[in-house]
RNA sequence: GGGGGAGUGGCGAAACCGGCAGACGCAGCGGACUUAAAAUCCGCAGCCCGCAAGGGCGUGGGGGUUCGAGUCCCCCCUUCCCCA
């Protein structure tokens, strides 16, 4: 055997060895080899989506930051669940499997074994007798069972509701694949047209959703874009009358208290008003709700710099004026910045305290009427500016003097009093479409009887199996491509002829419980044993990227939550504790026009960066990684050259997890280097000894000189690494490990075996491949996977003498060297003496003194 | 448009509670070893002035609080990410 470093020939035979033994299996309650008295962590990766190309670095950094959590925690004794999986349903595979002409569950099956081959190789200790597919019917027939639930639980339901439709290529679009209201394939415009789909009646969980996450730990951030998004608001329900019709108006406001400053009101093109329009104006408002139908939400109210809109005819009654008053007699217009989505799609437009009202009416010449004075300083409508603040009531009749919080409470109470209107809590929050016209998903386990009624699967027929298709593109008729089935659609229920639901649920279905199929992956009875749940529920470390801010974690807080109320998770919340690793950046070539240039068309020469072809000069940018840049890095060939821990030990170097930081490659090799240094501190290259002859046995050396100071320099190490696990910055870690690993050069031949033993603990989980290896040699039969994790001594933490930074004036003048916890009129005096010349001919006013860290003498001025 | 981050050497970064700014690494420079190169080892290294000793400046910009600010407060600039 070699004794030179070769990652090539140990991280495959020790990735064997793991794989093996089943060294990072873990065992459920109940199982043999199961013990209850050890401390469970559950430590969690957002699984990924197996697409085509492959993992990238990027991925890679959060799963070594989760495996590095995981290998430590079980070195610390805790049974740790850390399991893999794919996110394999959805629209991506299908667009994937079109592209290639491959059925997406060949596809799918290609693409999993290509990412699990990878992960395998980066030396991650998944337990991978638990992985899951969301597409196996195994899988799936448990995700159909959670809907049944949700389904008899009254929270699916079927609506009309707007989606998107292409006419050019005739079929439905999902959200993502409509950008600016135009195809992102193609680019043809699209419009929004009403079809029968499933909701998720998310919004009943809407307050739950929003007061539970304080209790989380989670970043700050994550929580504000939740509660965001959620957008709960206070305020009024107001019925208007409409003028000559029996049609009630109802809007809801946040500021009840400036209902006397209505001076018009606004419906969405989609509000059922606009049918009501009076015959003089019924050609221009069609024309105007045919304009709106192409725009898309953000055309219509963020980018709008204009507003645009059209008067309906029509008058409200504001029920706050008495009757016979020119104030109470309100024109109806239609604008496409109101959404027939949020709220009750009509508002009363206020326009002296709402800016878009403010834009609407000064552009149309409506009137503009002040209803609230800003405290003295503050600009208000005199001075031309839309006041939208807090203040006091005015030209409000009863409501004159009160300040806002006081004035909508009595605005409500007046309305409630008249029966016009009535506290309400709305939130932006909508219910969620949960239906796709597609093929690759979770078929609903549904069936639409003869007689009309839709009846679910019985529980032990599911799972409902997605049908093979030969062709299974989106029909151009808007249908769903499984209608085609015909076979398979038709069913009978009990004798009665029925049609299975040809719609499918979105890629989101499978990810929004597959925390808990981890936990007893394999159970064909029930989606997990109740046992398993208790003990290993609720997940303690989720990572994952930022991008999943919102919708997953809500979508998926939202089914935790149902099955909680079903009693069938113990904690009404899914992840404890969330992190979010940040985006792995690369280079990318730009020329002098800013296009971007494909890696491999740069070749670099000296400093600069010029495209190989024409010699042009480029610039080198900083941008994330795309297949189309060509600046994709594939960890295969970081492990290819320079091996697993290297590419592990670089990933954990490059900066703290939380940080989007940028790959270079010609950084990579101080880690490599670090790992080199390491192994020859352990083994000497030109013997054939496993380690060198001061490691092979401990000597009961008394610590002392050489010896004593490497321990102390351990002892921190290994405090630095502990703590480094605190905002998981590993890049301390390994930088107080190379600082050992320095302070070791000097003196090699002082270090024991004892210490050995205790650096090559602390290495493994940031490159368990040598760690082993160098364990093995050590002496130890067993793998180190499972501890012990050293902890440091405090006596070698300390030491006797401390420096003491002497600043006169606030500026660093010196030091001096005092015995730790010398008092502090001696390191006043030796300040003095250190500081001499600076307090020359001066006196010193005071001196302000930070025990153990410095002194500042104050001169007087 | 809204929301969330981030700005520290040539580059990635470090700095616990406000207390020596730049640890650790890359690239660079000098040296040792070598016929030579690679690898390895030792050393230098924020910027400016200075032969040096030494001094001044310095954490995107401007102000403030403090004995003391990369860190706290206010304003501004740049940039990245997310959402619709």
């Amino acid at each position: 055997m070699s004794n030179v470093y070769d990652p090539a020939a140990i991280e495959p035979r020790w990735q064997a060895a793991w794989e093996a033994g089943q060294v990072f299996r873990t065992a459920n309650p109940g199982d043999a080899g199961f013990d209850p008295a050890q401390p469970k962590y559950y430590v969690l990766d957002m699984f990924p989506y197996p697409s085509g190309s492959g993992l990238h670095v990027g991925h890679a950094v959060g799963y070594v930051g989760t495996d590095i959590v995981a290998r430590r925690k079980r070195m610390e004794g805790c049974n740790v669940l850390h399991p893999m999986g794919w996110d394999a349903f959805g629209l991506p595979a299908e667009q994937y499997a079109i592209q290639t002409g491959v059925q997406p569950a060949e596809a799918t099956r290609a693409n999993t074994a290509n990412f699990r081959r990878q992960l395998k190789k980066i030396g991650l200790s998944y337990d991978w007798s638990r992985e899951i597919d969301t597409s196996d019917p195994s899988y799936y027939r448990w995700t159909q069972w959670i809907f049944k639930r949700l389904y008899e639980k009254g929270l699916a339901y079927q609506a009309e509701v707007p989606v998107w439709w292409c006419e050019e290529l005739k079929t439905v679009l999902a959200n993502e694949e409509v950008i600016n209201g135009r195809s992102e394939r193609g680019n043809h415009p699209c419009v929004r047209r009403p079809l029968k789909q499933w909701m998720l009646r998310i919004t009943a969980y809407a307050e739950r959703l929003l007061s539970d996450l304080d209790g989380l730990d989670w970043p700050e951030s994550i929580k504000i874009q939740q509660r965001e998004w959620i957008g709960k608001s206070e305020g009024a329900e107001i019925e208007f009358e409409v003028e000559g019709t029996t049609e009630k108006l109802v809007v809801f406001t946040t500021r009840p208290d400036t209902l006397w400053g209505a001076t018009f009101m606004v419906v969405a093109p989609e509000h059922k008003l606009v049918a009501k329009t009076s015959a003089s104006h019924r050609a221009s408002v069609e024309a105007y709700v045919a304009s709106a139908a192409s725009k898309s939400e953000l055309e219509r109210t963020e980018l709008a710099k204009d507003k645009s809109g059209v008067f309906t005819g029509l008058f409200a009654r504001n029920p706050v004026f008495e009757a016979g008053d020119p104030r109470g007699r309100i024109p109806i217009w239609v604008a496409d910045y109101v959404l027939i989505s949020y709220g009750t799609g009509a508002i009363m437009s206020v326009p002296g305290h709402d800016p878009r009202d403010f834009e609407f009416a000064t552009k149309f010449g409506l009137g503009i009427r002040e209803v609230v004075k800003p405290a003295t300083g503050e600009k208000s409508l005199a001075d031309g500016v839309c006041f939208t603040g807090e203040g006091t009531a005015v030209n409000s009749g009863p409501l004159d003097g009160l300040a806002t919080r006081a004035a909508k409470a009595r605005a409500i109470e007046l309305l409630e009093q008249r029966g016009v209107g009535k506290a309400r809590t709305t939130y932006k929050l909508r219910d969620w479409l949960f239906s796709r016209q597609r093929y690759w998903g979770e078929p609903f386990p549904l069936l639409h009887l003869e007689d009309g009624r839709t009846i679910a699967v019985e529980d032990d027929a599911l799972p409902v199996k997605l049908p093979f298709m030969q062709d299974f593109k989106p029909s151009g008729d808007g249908s769903a491509p499984l209608a085609r089935a015909e076979e398979w659609v038709r069913t009978s229920y009990n004798g009665m002829p029925a049609r299975r639901d040809t719609d499918t649920m979105p890629g989101w279905a499978g990810s929004c419980w597959y925390w808990l199929r981890f936990m007893d992956p394999h159970n064909s009875g029930e989606p997990w044993s109740k046992a398993a749940e208790q003990y290993w529920g609720p997940v303690d470390l989720y990572v994952g990227g930022a991008a999943h801010a919102v919708m997953h974690l809500l979508y998926a807080r939202f089914w935790h939550k149902v099955l909680f109320d079903l009693g069938l998770v113990h904690t009404s919340e899914p992840f404890q504790r969330l992190f979010n690793q940040g985006l792995i950046t690369a280079f990318a070539y730009q020329d002098a026009s800013g296009r971007l240039v494909a890696s491999d068309e740069v070749e670099a020469r000296g400093a600069e960066f010029v495209r190989k072809a024409s010699g042009a000069p480029l610039q080198q940018i900083v941008t994330k990684m795309a297949k189309s840049l060509k600046n994709v890095v594939n960890p295969d060939d970081v492990i290819a050259e320079q091996g697993a821990d290297t590419l592990r030990v670089y990933e954990s170097f490059m900066g703290p997890l939380a940080d989007s930081k940028p790959w270079n490659p010609r950084d990579i090799t101080g880690s490599r280097r670090f790992l080199d240094r390491v192994w020859r501190l352990v083994v000497d290259p030109d013997s054939a000894d496993p380690v060198r002859p001061n490691l092979r046995v401990d000597q009961q050396r008394e610590l002392a000189g050489d010896t004593e100071e490497i321990e102390r320099a351990l002892n921190r190490t290994i405090a630095r690494v502990d703590d480094s696990f605190k905002a998981f910055n590993f890049n301390t870690a390994i930088a107080a490990m190379m600082e050992f690993v320095n302070v070791l050069s000097k003196k090699p031949a002082a270090f024991t075996r004892g210490q050995a033993e205790r650096f090559v603990l602390i290495l493994a989980p940031f490159a368990p491949h040598m760690a082993d290896e160098l364990w093995r040699r050590l002496g130890n039969p067993e793998s180190l996977a499972h501890g012990p994790w050293p902890k440091p001594i405090a006596k070698y933490l300390e030491d006797d003498v401390v420096d003491i930074v002497v600043q006169v004036a606030g500026k660093m003048r010196g030091k001096v060297s005092v015995p730790k916890g010398a008092p502090q009129a001696e390191i006043e005096a030796a300040a003095r003496e250190a500081a001499g010349a600076w307090l020359e001919g001066k006196a010193v006013a005071k001196a302000v003194y930070v025990p153990g860290r410095l002194i500042n003498l104050i001169l007087k001025s």
